[in-house]
DNA sequence: ATGGTAGGTCTCCTA
């Protein structure tokens, strides 16, 4: 047995619904992880999802800002969230599947436009939540864990448009690269869509701000999916769906998306 | 070097 699982930042969910289940029908998605939904708990649009098929909802919201979900099919056994450095955003949820599986979904602090701590306390943030990340799983032994979601970081040099044009630009910066390679690394994730796919230009994000993001193709990988050593040979498949960054109306961000053996 | 668009509202802030 296998599940279809994916993540996406949808700016807004409300104002995407006819794209999850869009979403849904064409790509059998069991599990959907969202970022960016920015609405509270009772704003969240349960019935509609209810109705698109996603029988379990599981949130973690904020007013405006943020908020980051888990639609499924499948009922999990419990969800929590972490508050990194105590600041009341809804950033990451975690839900447990009945077969152990950790889902950790994150939505990392963008880090704005300047990428000096010291002048900008944005990037100051962003650069301590991914900190907080790496302790995190540092102290838990990683069983049948995956981390996925929007980290805003494009680590490599095939993940976004120009290496050259980007090392001073927030999200591919060294001191941000380094950091999410460290917690990769230290803490013994695999990047599922690398062990797929390298040495190739890879994007999951296009500017609103581009005249025409298709044919400028300006992109940067800044979604993930990661998943500890023993869960990694369990991905059968995965792919960033490109096409879905001119579904209408759009968000910045394409879903990824998985299949995953259960066994 | 600059400004471009989108979403939710806090008619400005964040991305």
């Amino acid at each position: 047995m296998s599940i279809r699982i994916a993540s996406w930042n949808i700016n807004s969910i409300r104002r995407r619904l006819k794209l999850i289940h869009k979403l849904k029908k064409e790509f059998s998605i069991d599990i959907l992880f969202l970022q960016e939904c920015k609405c509270t708990e009772n704003d969240m649009p349960y019935e509609e999802l209810k109705k698109i098929g996603y029988k379990y909802i599981y949130y973690n919201g904020q007013k405006s800002y943020n908020g980051v979900a888990i639609l499924s099919n499948l009922e999990l056994k419990k969800f929590f969230s972490y508050d990194f450095l105590g600041k009341g955003e809804a950033r990451h949820i975690c839900g447990v599947t009945k077969e152990n599986i950790n889902f950790h979904n994150f939505y990392v602090p963008a880090g704005g436009d300047e990428p000096d701590p010291v002048k900008n306390i944005k990037f100051e943030y962003k650069l301590k939540y991914l900190e907080e990340m790496k302790k995190k799983f540092l102290e838990e032994d990683l069983k049948k864990t995956i981390i996925l979601g929007d980290f805003n970081v494009a680590p490599l040099e095939e993940d976004v448009w120009s290496h050259k044009q980007l090392e001073n630009v927030v999200s591919h910066t060294k001191v941000e690269t380094d950091s999410l390679k460290s917690i990769l690394k230290v803490c013994g994730f695999k990047d599922v869509i690398r062990e797929h796919f390298q040495d190739i230009k890879l994007y999951s994000w296009w500017s609103y701000r581009a005249r025409d993001w298709d044919k400028s193709n300006r992109g940067r990988r800044l979604d993930h999916l990661w998943a500890s050593n023993d869960i990694a040979a369990a991905f059968l498949s995965c792919s960033i769906e490109r096409e879905v960054r001119s579904w209408q109306p759009p968000s910045d961000h394409v879903p990824i998306i998985a299949t995953l053996n259960l066994l």
